[in-house]
DNA sequence: CTCCACTACTACGCAAAGCAGTATACTGGT
DNA sequence: ACCAGTATACTGCTTTGCGTAGTAGTGGAG
């Protein structure tokens, strides 16, 4: 994958699993295929695990064990009050990035005219 | 800055100048004076120069040295054929990620309904 | 029994942003 | 002439997250 993807995706990766996240609880399997059925956002396992268990660590996210009929147990992970109130604080950042950005796109905001 | 913010500019930074001199040449303080614009986007010199010298060693940019009448000479940057192309690359790529990003918060593609 | 899909995790390397420091040219005040 | 301030450019070193590759255990199909 071209670099500028790879560093692109910094912290977005993380931005994209908690807003997965707020439509319910998932395990890090089935949060890898959501991911995956985009195709800008196409990530590994080895990729999906460690913001997991980082955004746990950070209290973002819960986690419950519980069994799979085919396979081991699953994690499934749910975010905790401090986590939606992350998403929204991310989902606004991430409105006024892309209204930045748009402004930078069609020539400088208040400079010449 | 918040982690997460310093996180996502990565690749973000580059992909902003080089929209940036879709509307010309510009030098190195100049470009860092119109993102300082964009709050969003805030960044010091040492993060807009070494992403400059990247771009031009990498063919993206070309530089053109003029003297200033108010400081040191002045390394005008503009894009080269093959900068113009990656910009739009990225754009493209940017705009399905945002499109990838709103399905994704909307719920699950072609999952459920 | 063996293979494969499901499920989870870890170690190491790379690349970019951020902080702090360096350097040079010009301008104005004393 | 000197010094301060601003315009302009650059370079370590650190931090942090993604990517690659490898490990490991369960359950079902052949």
């Amino acid at each position: 994958m071209s670099t500028w993807v790879t560093q692109l995706r910094k912290g977005l990766m993380e931005f994209c699993i908690l807003n997965l996240l707020q439509h319910g609880e998932s395990y890090g399997y089935e949060i890898l295929q959501s991911l995956q059925q985009i195709e800008e956002l196409v990530v590994t396992d080895s990729t999906v695990y460690p913001i997991l268990s980082r955004l746990r660590k950070d209290g973002y996210l819960k986690v419950q064990v519980k069994p799979s009929s085919s396979g081991p147990p699953r994690r499934y992970f749910s975010l905790t009050a401090l986590g939606r109130q992350r998403v929204e604080e991310m989902n606004l950042y991430w409105t006024n990035l892309q209204v930045g950005i748009d402004k930078l796109k069609r020539g400088n905001p208040g400079d010449e005219k």
